[in-house]
DNA sequence: ATTATCTATAGATCTATAGATAATGC
DNA sequence: ATTATCTATAGATCTATAGATAATGC
């Protein structure tokens, strides 16, 4: 195990050199786990093996080994990673509701987690919905975590619309695969502008029955709140 | 393989009997089929060994070669089914526009595909979004039609939104996100019913700018409609 | 004879470990 | 001496094939 976390290490550090010469861009820690979050999101947890890594970043295979304790760690890392920034917020924003309406607080939430969503590495917003990722029990935390986003969305909606519509559809499951759009935005390649951050939070709002003349407000005082926590 | 396709094979049938005792169900190929989806939905394609799929049919491992080519072919095979009742729809349903407005529309095949993710068995509409499946050339048409579908919804989306917001989101895909929160419902263990199904195809319309106003005589024509193509 | 399984196994991979080695740095 | 790699390989899987076998059905 490396012993510091040593930051970029240029050409000519210790240590015996790759085979390729090819030397790490960041540290070779963080070269791995760029690599790793590419290949995981384009080909799945199980269906990327640690040569598939190893060969990406310019290592042997067994070299990995040197930085993990083994696979599973290379994606308990990403996933905390992609998990940190939300967890870390959600809390503070519902406390906005004290001095803003909860449209807004909504508004908040949304962009935030578009947000997250859309700056995470190689789409890795995606990797705690594989199914080879969730159906492991040393995962399980990332499925908590995700739970756990849904019943702050739910809690937030059920303010805002009616408790029939609440009950019936758990509102909080849609508002976050509406977030996840971004997700599949990314995915066909498209990017993500202003514009579409704005029209999924509306979209959002609008599924929680928010009136349109509500709706534009929020999202001029979100816009402004939003900032404070990126 | 099977000269013919035999129906429910009954205890004491030709062939060899399993080492198990244990007898199929269905058809043998129907039974790897349902074990393979339950399988590759919840551990995703990659990680679910033909070994697996064979142990839960009560079949040993190579005996699934007599009923498939390969691992492949057994997905190929569960793609299909999810794909088909879909593709050979959505040019119906886009003809319905001479006699309905494109809000009932949209209402048709949301609530259609809804019904066509609702239905499948053990949640298999999700098999084409995973990477595992996506990344691998074998699979490409599954990725094409799911293109096409997209396609459909942005088609029918232009003619209810105006042309900036529809320019700049792509609703297709938006819209199709929103369809495939069954999936997501499916997935967390709710059930789907009757309101949340309207709920989604109420939410697509107002994602397009329908009016409320609009929404309730749409909804009323499309479940009328939609019976057809079921 | 035909069918649907079985046993056995080849050959390819995959993860992880042991121990050697080529650099730097003290 | 420490660091970060390497080579080599064990042992576990995994996919797929070859050929045997235990039923039914003609």
């Amino acid at each position: 195990m490396p012993a510091t976390m040593t930051s970029t290490r240029r050409p000519g550090g210790p240590g015996r050199p790759r085979h390729t010469g090819q030397t790490a861009t960041g540290s070779a820690r963080e070269d791995i786990l760029d690599h790793a979050a590419r290949l995981f999101t384009s080909c799945g947890y199980a269906g990327t093996s640690t040569r598939d890594i190893a060969e990406a970043v310019g290592i042997r295979q067994s070299s990995l080994y040197y930085h993990f304790a083994d696979k599973g760690e290379i994606l308990s890392e990403l996933l905390e990673q992609t998990i940190r920034p939300t967890i870390d917020k959600v809390e503070e924003i519902e406390k906005l509701a004290s001095e803003h309406d909860w449209a807004t607080v909504l508004y908040v939430l949304v962009l935030l987690d578009v947000h997250t969503l859309a700056v995470a590495p190689h789409n890795a917003g995606m990797l705690p919905r594989l199914p080879d990722v969730t159906s492991q029990p040393l995962f399980a935390r990332s499925k908590a975590v995700r739970r756990e986003l849904i019943d702050a969305y739910d809690r937030i909606a059920s303010r805002l619309t009616d408790d029939r519509r609440q009950h019936d559809l758990r509102l909080g499951n849609v508002l976050l695969q509406l977030v996840e759009v971004v997700i599949s935005i990314r995915r066909v390649g498209d990017t993500l502008t202003d514009t579409k951050r704005h029209a999924i939070a509306a979209s959002a709002l609008r599924l929680c029955d928010v009136s349109e003349e509500q709706i534009w407000p929020s999202a001029l005082t979100a816009e402004r709140l939003v900032g404070q926590f990126i």
